[in-house]
DNA sequence: TTAGTGATATCC
DNA sequence: GATATCACTAAA
């Protein structure tokens, strides 16, 4: 039994969307009609208009306009010209806060993730709530939270990438 | 450790 | 127009 997460829980501080997010089901429909499912394993916080590894903390662009936007939709962007990396827009509109899939319990590393579930650039900017090809449930899970400085920040200067804005679902 | 890859932003 | 950057992965 789940139920489909509504535009709420994303309409939340990214830092409680962020933990509350880990455990959840990543749900997708290939065009083919079958459905594939895969829990969060990891995800990371990226907000706040300070938040120096958060894209939008450069200055509001065409790109990381979404970031800005309303909470509840899929910001999809390609990373290294070969990797497409999934968020999800939260909080509130006029703050760029998002959180990072970063992991599913099976596809250990978000590139992985979004290429066994056939997420390309597409989906960029949908609702996560209301897409016919992908969407979040809640199972009632609820793993053990751990905490850990994001990955792959190094650039954003010594405060904002040790911050612990990532969290991982203990392993049982 | 480094090669591969391409959109985006920034600089002529 | 050109160049630098990048929330990664796989191969070596």
């Amino acid at each position: 039994m789940s139920e489909k997460l509504t535009r709420e829980f994303f309409h939340r501080p990214v830092l409680e969307v962020a933990p509350d997010l880990v455990g959840k089901l990543l749900v997708r429909r290939l065009p083919d009609g079958r459905i594939l499912r895969e829990r969060i394993a990891e995800t990371e916080a990226y907000g706040g208009a300070e938040d120096l590894a958060c894209h939008a903390s450069k200055g509001r662009t065409p790109r990381t306009e979404l970031l800005f936007g309303e909470s509840g939709r899929f910001y999809v962007y390609l990373c290294y010209g070969i990797h497409w990396l999934l968020n999800v827009i939260t909080g509130e509109a006029g703050q760029p806060q998002g959180v990072l899939i970063r992991a599913g319990a099976v596809h250990d590393g978000p590139a992985k993730l979004t290429k066994f579930l056939q997420i390309t650039g597409s989906f960029n900017g949908n609702s996560a709530t209301d897409d016919p090809e992908l969407w979040l449930e809640d199972n009632g899970f609820r793993p053990e939270i751990l905490t850990a400085p994001r990955v792959g920040v190094d650039y954003a200067g010594d405060f904002w990438k040790s911050v612990e804005w990532r969290f991982i679902a203990k392993k049982e």
